[in-house]
DNA sequence: CGTAAGGTTGACATTCCTCAATCCAGGTGG
DNA sequence: CCACCTGGATTGAGGAATGTCAACCTTACG
C-alpha cells in the first residue's frame, strides 16, 4: 500500500517511524496525516552523535514500566512490544515497534510500559537530556518529535475505534493487513504475506481478544482461502480483496 | 440535554489543558506525567493575539472529518466530542473535549475527527499558520505542545487497555471516576458529584458499549447504593470507594 | 394534556471467553 | 535417526457477558 503522498525521501532507516495500518488508513484515506520525515540533516548528524548501538536478545525487557525514563530508543533491526499490565494479570499489548520506530520518549520522567524484545533486537539508545539539549538547539528536531508524537496519537485513535466498535473478525483482518505492509523478504513483493514474529498472546493482546479467538478465525479464514499459513509465522494472502472487504466492517460475512 | 448544568467557567480557564483520570491514574499513580504547566507566559501572550473568540450553539459541528486543518481550537466554556465513524455508521467517541483543552491540531493537513458541540460552547480559534509562526518564535510554546500531544497519548493509550482488557462495569466506573474530576458547580465539593451533559449514547460510544448496557449498569449501581441518580445527567458518589474498587478491576463484584 | 426524544427495562440472540483436551514443530538426548 | 519432551497453537464444549430488538417509562416542552 504505496503512500504516493509521502514516498518521499525517508534517509537512514526505510521503514517509515510510525508504521500505519494499512486498514486504518483504507478506511478515510485522505484524512491521514502524511508519515513523518526523518529529522533534517543536521539533526540526523546530531541524533547520530548522542546515541549508542546496543543488543539485547529475545524476551529482554528494555524499559519497566515506572523506570525513570533517561533513555530514548530506535530500533534498528528486531521487534518488541510496549505492554500494558492490570493489577489482576490481564495484560494489553500497546503496540508493536518495528525497525525505524522510536520508542520510550516520555514526557514525564517516567516510563509508562513495559518494553520487551519479541525477537532479537538491535537498537539505538540515546540519552533523553542530550535529546532535550538537541531539541534546544535544533528547534526542527522538536517539530519532528512532535509530528512523531501526534502521529502516534492519531494511530492509538484508530486502535480505539477499532477495540471499541469492530469485531473480532474484522480486527483480525484489518491487523494481517497492517502486518503485510511490513518489509519481511526482501525477494518477496511486499503485500502478498504477513510475517508474525509475534506469539497468538502477543497478538490477541493487541486485538483485545483470547489467543483461541485468534486462533479460530485464522482458521476460518484458511478453510476459506482467503489466507494460507505455510507456518504459524507466515500468513499469505491469497485473497487481500476479500481480507480487505472483510476488515473495512462487512460485519456478518464469512460465519464459521 | 438541559443546557443549565454546563460549567460555567471563569475567563482564565482554571481546569487543567489536559484533564486526567483519576482511575487510570490510580492503576498506576507513579507512572504519569506530570500536568501541563500552562505555555509561559510570552507564548501565552502570543497566543492571545493570534485568536478570536467565537461561541457555537448545542449540536454544531466545529469540525468535520477532512476538512483543512486551517485552525486550533480551545475549549473556554461548553463541552465537545471528538468522534469517528466506521462506513456503515457504528461510531466511536474518542474524546470528550472540557474547557481548558486544546483540539484540532492535525499535523497533518486536514482533520482527522469530526467534533460536535455537546452544549453550547465558547472557544478560541487560533489559525494553525500562526501558530506554527508562534512555535518558531517561541521554542517553548512547541516544548509545550509536545508535551500537551504526549499526554493526550499516553491517556489514549490507557484507554486501549480499557476498551481492550476492561469489562463494561470497570469502564463504566472508571468514566464516572474520570468524570467526577470534573469541575461542577463551584459550591460542590469536587469529586462527590460527577455531571455527565452528554447522553447515553455518547457515553457509550466512548466506553466501547451500548446505550442499554450502560443504563443498565447505572441501575445496578443506583440499586447497590453506589451512585445516585437525582436526574439522568447529575451522577452523586454515595460510596466512592466501592467505584473505586471497582473500576480497578475486581471484575467478578456486584452481580446483577 | 399531548407529543417527542431520550432513557430504562425485558426477552432473547450472539459473540466471545473459559476451561480442557489435543495437536504439532522444534529441540534433546539416547 | 528416532522417541520423547516441551511450549505454543489449535480445536471443542459449554457458559457468561454483552448486544439486539422492542416495549415502556419519564421528562421537557409546546
Amino acid at each position: 500500500m504505496p503512500n504516493t503522498s509521502a514516498s518521499r525521501l525517508d534517509a537512514t532507516i526505510p521503514r517509515s517511524a510510525v508504521a500505519k495500518s494499512a486498514i486504518l488508513r483504507s478506511v478515510r484515506p485522505e484524512f491521514r496525516s502524511a508519515p513523518l520525515r526523518s529529522a533534517d540533516a543536521s539533526a540526523e548528524a546530531g541524533l547520530r552523535h548522542i546515541g549508542s548501538l546496543i543488543a539485547r536478545p529475545e524476551g529482554r525487557a528494555i524499559i519497566e514500566q515506572g523506570d525513570p525514563a533517561t533513555y530514548v530508543f530506535r530500533v534498528i533491526d528486531g521487534l518488541l512490544r510496549a505492554v500494558l499490565l492490570l493489577p489482576d494479570g490481564r495484560r494489553y499489548v500497546v503496540r508493536f515497534m518495528w525497525p525505524g520506530d522510536f520508542f520510550g520518549f516520555e514526557f514525564g520522567r517516567r516510563h509508562i510500559h513495559t518494553v520487551e524484545a519479541i525477537v532479537g533486537v538491535k537498537l539505538m539508545r540515546y540519552e533523553r537530556a542530550r535529546l532535550d539539549e538537541l531539541m534546544a538547539t535544533h528547534p526542527q528536531a522538536g517539530y519532528q518529535l512532535l509530528g512523531q508524537v501526534n502521529h502516534e496519537l492519531s494511530s492509538a485513535q484508530d486502535h480505539l475505534l477499532m477495540l471499541g466498535r469492530k469485531t473480532a473478525l474484522e480486527r483480525l483482518t484489518s491487523f494481517l493487513l497492517e502486518m503485510a505492509t511490513h518489509r519481511t523478504d526482501p525477494a518477496q513483493i511486499m503485500g502478498k504475506e504477513a510475517r508474525l514474529p509475534m506469539s497468538r498472546a502477543d497478538i490477541a493482546d493487541y486485538l483485545g481478544l483470547t489467543m483461541e479467538t485468534v486462533s479460530r478465525l485464522m482458521t476460518r479464514l484458511r478453510r476459506r482461502r482467503v489466507i494460507a499459513l505455510p507456518t504459524t509465522d507466515i500468513v499469505v494472502l491469497l485473497n487481500r480483496a476479500a481480507l480487505v472487504r472483510l476488515a473495512d466492517c462487512k460485519v456478518k460475512a464469512l460465519r464459521p
